[in-house]
DNA sequence: CAGAAAGGTTGCGTCAGCGCAAACCCGGCA
DNA sequence: TGCCGGGTTTGCGCTGACGCAACCTTTCTG
């Protein structure tokens, strides 16, 4: 991880809550999660910190406790994509470790964060020790991979509008926040992050959004983007332009 | 699956060897291999025949021994996109065991088959009492995970021509037979398949195709694709147009 | 508080690729 | 042998969205 700008803890009292909240550890006794918690180390990052980089050997698996981070991949073009935003409770970084070992993509946070992680031989051990565990990963593994293919599918088949609009409501979906009919994402978005996540260019991405900024559909508070009428958003996703 | 069109078999000596060779058994000793094999049922399909369809109840999990599968995705709008062309040796429709237990999509026979598949109560109980095998479905589905993120991020950020060249490198990389230099692609490919493949119409496939077999970089041979020359191909996916 | 840096907006010209329509090829079958 | 049907090719017009360039706004930072 570090570039010394991190402050590590191992669990506290809210930390140890938070991990036994995870996908990770449904189903299992609570001492069993326990034990997982126990296991864990939790870095406390600001903002815009890398976790990992593309192509390092995976060590670790993460889970962000508070917080965001954001998931890129970089082709041997240089073009970039984000492939996710990780909001509190998802992990991240785990796949890697079952499979080649390198990490496919950077992670950074987008924000202050709290992240917990695990060492490969721990997160194997357990792995390997509770076949609980084991499906519970098969089961967040193939919910992304179902996520994956339904992107693939209209980023292959939908116009550039219909796919922001498929992400906003994905983020929503993710970490939204209810608050008077409107829904405010709880995560940082910038006009690029939103265009390399639809799979456009920042250039469409500012003149839709912008618009529906106009309009009423969306509004921005500090940094969070705020879905006004999530009915009408959907309409648009379906019907296109109409 | 049947529409009564199919021959079922327990299985002989031959499926046998097959189903030990699979991923899911790997790093196993041969006596489990053994038991994975005796518990799969063999169906012998005809070639354009459905194997499972979109939104049903997830029954069973899959393997090709023999011939080709095509999985399909249809959107609520209609559009279609192949997902993914499975070989001999791969595993299907075993996801969905573990998530939401529905199929995310068709799978139809690409070309007379031979398919193997287990109960979801035997996989599942497979999976409980031998972490090895929970392992390795983890890698295989992380291993998918990955290629379908990259597909993703090039589908976002490259040409309709670059994607189909790396349509068919993929394909080639899953199933190529070389012979005399060139590299036949022992999967049925239809132009309509290339397009869905790739993201693009089922026009510019065949217009690029075609434009490709008239410089003798392609050819086909009784249905299938031959890729005459592959580094010629890949300096394409790289390179763009020049 | 000034100045820099990072992010956001928007006008405008351009073109890759879509998709209709019409023709073509070819294997199977009566 | 001739017809039928699925798959393929290709001409042509159209447009979504790309991307440069220039400018504006907000957020850091010393």
């Amino acid at each position: 991880m570090g570039h010394g700008m991190s402050e590590q803890k191992t669990p506290s009292q809210n930390t140890v809550r938070a991990i036994c909240a995870l996908g990770l550890v449904k189903g299992l006794p609570p001492e069993v999660a326990a034990h997982v918690a126990s296991l864990a180390r939790v870095d406390v990052l600001p903002g815009g910190a890398g976790v990992f980089t593309q192509g390092a050997v995976a060590q670790r698996a993460y889970a962000v406790l508070v917080g965001a981070v954001r998931i890129r991949q970089i082709g041997s073009d240089g073009a970039q994509a984000l492939m996710r935003m990780i909001a509190p409770g998802e992990m991240f970084g785990t796949v890697a470790l079952f499979t080649e070992g390198y990490y496919p993509a950077d992670a950074e946070t987008a924000m202050p964060s709290h992240i917990a992680s695990w060492s490969k031989a721990d997160f194997m051990a357990l792995t390997m020790n509770s076949p609980q565990i084991a499906i519970n990963i098969i089961g967040m593994v193939g919910q992304r991979l179902a996520n994956v293919q339904n992107r693939l599918r209209e980023m292959a088949t939908q116009s550039a509008e219909q796919r922001i609009v498929h992400a906003l409501l994905m983020l929503v979906e993710q970490s939204g926040a209810v608050q008077a009919g409107a829904c405010e994402i709880c995560i940082p978005l910038r006009r690029r992050d939103v265009a390399e996540l639809a799979g456009t260019t920042l250039y469409t991405a500012s003149r839709l959004l912008a618009a529906w900024e106009k309009v009423g559909l969306l509004a921005r508070s500090r940094q969070m983007l705020v879905v006004r009428d999530a009915n009408k958003l959907r309409r648009i996703a379906q019907g296109g332009l109409l």
